[in-house]
DNA sequence: GTCTATAAATTGATAGAC
DNA sequence: GTCTATCAATTTATAGAC
């Protein structure tokens, strides 16, 4: 066994622990948000001290940063995961479908937009900005084509339906059926898509 | 000139004040949120101090109650001032139309979920419980007969349209629209209403 | 690299003078 | 009733031992 197999294993607890960290930075986001979320908790959580937390991550918003990174990677990927079969609307309602059902089981929308502290302190993190752009030219897309396909509203502009979009993943109605309905989750998504793509109004 | 006089004058003092410290409330908490909101902010912005703050009010939470009800008040106002012969979803239009104003105008949205947090705290504030139960009574009322007239989607439960409808007055959507795109205040309360009672779906 | 202990700053709330 | 001054608790972040 070499000195290179070693640090190798090293290597390995360092990412495993820091995917535990992620985990429950997320959990912990996901409930509480970001203020009230102290890295105390993140390490209580993890079974490890603060300063332990600090090896990982050099601040509170490096680490928050790092979590919503991850979760927009996870949507690139499965976007690109989709079978291209798929029309242009059905993506655009799957990857909702996907991110609702990711909040439903205690996770983050992808639109932090609870409070503009944490939206000014995301948009200084560049690496973050960057995937943000990219997912967002990647929904415009399908946006543009669908609209092309006649399957998107064409009174609406593409900001307004890229805005109205990325809403829905964090819309409070999820917590409120979620609480005060006997709506299961595939339920709750169901309804929040029609909502978001029928809307309120009866169409017959 | 009497004692009474005298204390009535006070009282209108007092009163005069009360309502400035919930104007620089809500003002502080459309634009920090709860969570950021420190009392020493809210008696700078009012220019006093924060025993005179501790005075009216006696903690953060009921002064943040006092603040909720009062617009939850503003809302049950307008909804009773509305002309009768308004069609139910005209209702509806108007009160979501009057509600994305002022927060364009930098208030609050009726809606405090952003955190489970401030919604918990909310709840054990029996006053305000009471206000949002008769607003809630109100608006379920206007559901149920737009419904009958078939205004609105059969295909939604009443639960769903209410909090799907509550959701809109605080849509991260109108935010985004303030800061990336050229639409003015108008535009963005004309396209909010557009989305959410007809959708992103092309109808045609 | 992980821990115990602690520094430094913030903030909700109050005592006590006027 | 309003202010100055301050307490007590919390929380981000780090120093230093092992």
């Amino acid at each position: 066994m070499s000195i290179l197999n070693k640090l190798s294993f090293k290597d390995q607890a360092f990412k495993l622990r820091e995917t535990a960290i992620l985990d429950a930075t997320t959990a912990i986001l996901a409930s509480k948000g970001f203020d009230l979320m102290t890295m105390d908790d993140v390490a209580q959580e993890v079974g490890i001290s603060k300063p332990s937390l600090y090896k990982h991550f050099k601040s509170k918003e490096d680490l928050v940063g790092a979590a919503m990174i991850r979760l927009i990677d996870e949507a690139l990927d499965y976007l690109e995961s989709m079978p291209a079969s798929l029309s242009p609307i059905q993506q655009l309602k799957d990857l909702l479908a996907w991110a609702l059902r990711i909040r439903l089981k205690g996770g983050m929308p992808f639109l932090p937009s609870t409070s503009p502290h944490v939206r000014e302190m995301l948009t200084r993190n560049l690496k973050y900005v960057m995937r943000v752009l990219k997912l967002n030219g990647k929904i415009e897309e399908i946006i543009k084509k669908a609209k092309k396909q006649g399957e998107l509203s064409a009174a609406l502009s593409d900001d307004v339906i890229l805005f109205a979009y990325y809403a829905r993943t964090c819309d409070p109605a999820v917590e409120y059926l979620q609480l005060y309905s006997k709506l299961d989750h595939d339920a709750i998504i169901a309804a929040m898509l029609e909502v978001c793509f029928c809307g309120l109004k009866n169409q017959a």
